[in-house]
RNA sequence: GGAGGCUUCGCCUAGUCUGGUCUAUGGCGCCGCACUGCUAAUGCGGUUUGGGUCUCAAGCCCAUCCCGGGUUCGAAUCCCGGAGCCUCCGCCA
């Protein structure tokens, strides 16, 4: 949610915000009046509920005679003030609408238009030159680490196997992963993947892509599409210290997608799939600092792509694909050999103050008091990839494919591969 | 899955039977001031959170005793539903 003093403050910032991202301008309107019929609401309820306690303290000290009048004006009052207390639900409900549908204010710079109008920051490496490149299917069948068949046959489309050095090379990316994140100071989490709907919608995720999520209709828990979700819930409702901040986490877990609406996309293989595990990044820091912990989370995301020597390409996406809750976000595409292009691997959004808001999450800091009560405001929220797992296994068999079959296998890597120098396919 | 107990403003706690200055008690912690020639002791004051009003300062007002309903002029207190925690039984990796 967006912050209404600003909105009241300065409309035509979160005007100009929607318009970048091609949403509708007149959202901040209807927001706008919702917000004054909220507070018009609110005075007359306050007003009344004001003169019902009043009267019912006369009540308690009158004389039985006095008592009856007094009885019959309270009672017409109580029906009036019964009244205005819906009026004032139905004001506030009617204001969280609007309220949620107003997305994050875009941060300065952010690039105008859609999915195609990102902007390239920085290509790092140089794509490997393969003659006739194998796809990561072909090249995970051959050494026995991916079985899509068996995975469809158990699961249905878009779910695989990972075994023998497929499963090695998961647990090899999410120790590598866990191990950098650590020594930047994040603790590790490993966190549930199943959700309260109050924390799927808090994290914005039952919005716009509410048919991406899974529900189990019976307990009425969601499936999260990322640790993210885990991970903005695990301090929501509580006031932190500002001291303790930046808060930072990271979460490995697995992840679930219905892939609604991408019928077609990304087919074979495991590039798009229902099911992958995941090492993400999460911070909760200052608002102040979020800039700069969205610039952090990038470089401990390039520090990893480095670790797995491929060849990418940095884009700051444009405004209007971003999601809901993001007012910049950062893309990390890797070369894949096999379809001559990059695809997206990782992806750090700072979500500034708008999740933190929808989750009443806040900081209270003590530092500047003197005697003064403690300023209590919003937390800034960022994440980023740090590993999706089986679009980087996807990326690296791809990316790292030699001319006689084998795959090459990064130095960062090796240590939980058996000091195995490349992989190559069984019996060849 | 069955039975019982519990949930009060950071933590602990009084209050719930018997509805009305509960405008929620006390302790700890924390903040400020005073005093003693030092951050210890003592004394005094302050200390939930959100919202409304406003010369966005003080003040005033409203809400908030796990959550949601209900009864009532009036609910921390009574009734119904739900959540979480604990104990025991059952089941289980």
């Amino acid at each position: 949610m967006i912050d209404l003093k600003l909105l009241r403050d300065d409309p035509d910032r979160v005007r100009a915000s929607q318009r970048v991202r091609g949403a509708d301008e007149s959202l901040v309107d209807a927001l706008l009046s919702a917000d004054d019929a909220r507070r018009a609401a609110v005075a007359r309820a306050d007003r009344l509920r004001g003169e019902q306690k009043a009267l019912s303290r006369e009540i308690a000290k009158a004389t039985p005679e006095q008592r009856t009048a007094l009885l019959s004006r309270a009672k017409h009052l109580a029906d009036e003030v019964k009244a205005a207390e819906a009026d004032l639900a139905e004001a506030e409900t009617a204001l969280r609408a609007a309220h949620l549908a107003v997305p994050n204010v875009v941060e300065d710079g952010v690039p105008p238009g859609g999915e195609d109008d990102f902007v390239t920051l920085q290509t790092v490496g140089k794509p490997p030159t393969i003659d006739a490149p194998l796809d990561h299917t072909e090249i995970g069948a051959a050494l026995h680490a991916i079985d899509t068949e068996r995975g469809a046959k158990v699961s249905g489309a878009r779910f695989y196997f990972l075994t023998g050095v497929g499963a090695q090379l998961e647990l090899a990316l999410v120790n590598l992963a866990m191990e950098q994140a650590q020594a930047a100071g994040f603790v590790p989490v490993i966190a549930p993947a199943l959700v309260k709907p109050e924390i799927m919608e808090g994290t914005g995720f039952l919005g716009a892509h509410a048919a991406e999520v899974y529900r189990l209709a019976d307990d009425d828990l969601y499936l999260v599409g990322t640790s993210e979700v885990a991970l903005a819930g695990y301090h929501a409702g509580e006031i932190l210290d500002a001291g303790s901040l930046p808060l930072r986490y990271a979460g490995f877990s697995s992840c679930f997608r219905r892939e609604a609406g991408s019928y077609g996309k990304d087919t074979r293989g495991i590039i798009r799939v229902h099911w992958f595990d995941k090492v993400e990044m999460f911070s909760y820091v200052q608002i102040e600092e979020s800039r700069d912990e969205h610039q952090r989370l990038l470089a401990w995301e390039r520090e990893f792509m480095d670790k797995l020597e491929l060849a990418y390409r940095v884009i700051d996406v444009a405004a209007g694909d971003l999601g809901t809750s993001a007012a910049r976000k950062f893309d990390i595409e890797a070369w894949f050999p096999s379809q001559g292009a990059y695809r997206e691997l990782t992806s750090t959004s700072n979500c500034t103050t708008y999740q933190a808001r929808r989750l009443n999450i806040r900081a209270r800091d003590t530092s500047s008091r003197d005697g003064k009560p403690a300023a209590i405001g919003p937390v800034a929220t960022l994440n980023g990839t740090l590993c999706a797992v089986a679009r980087t296994i996807a990326c690296l068999l791809d990316h790292h494919q030699q001319a006689d079959g084998s795959v090459y296998v990064p130095v960062a890597l090796r240590p939980w591969l058996g000091g195995r120098e490349v992989l190559t396919p069984a019996g060849g």
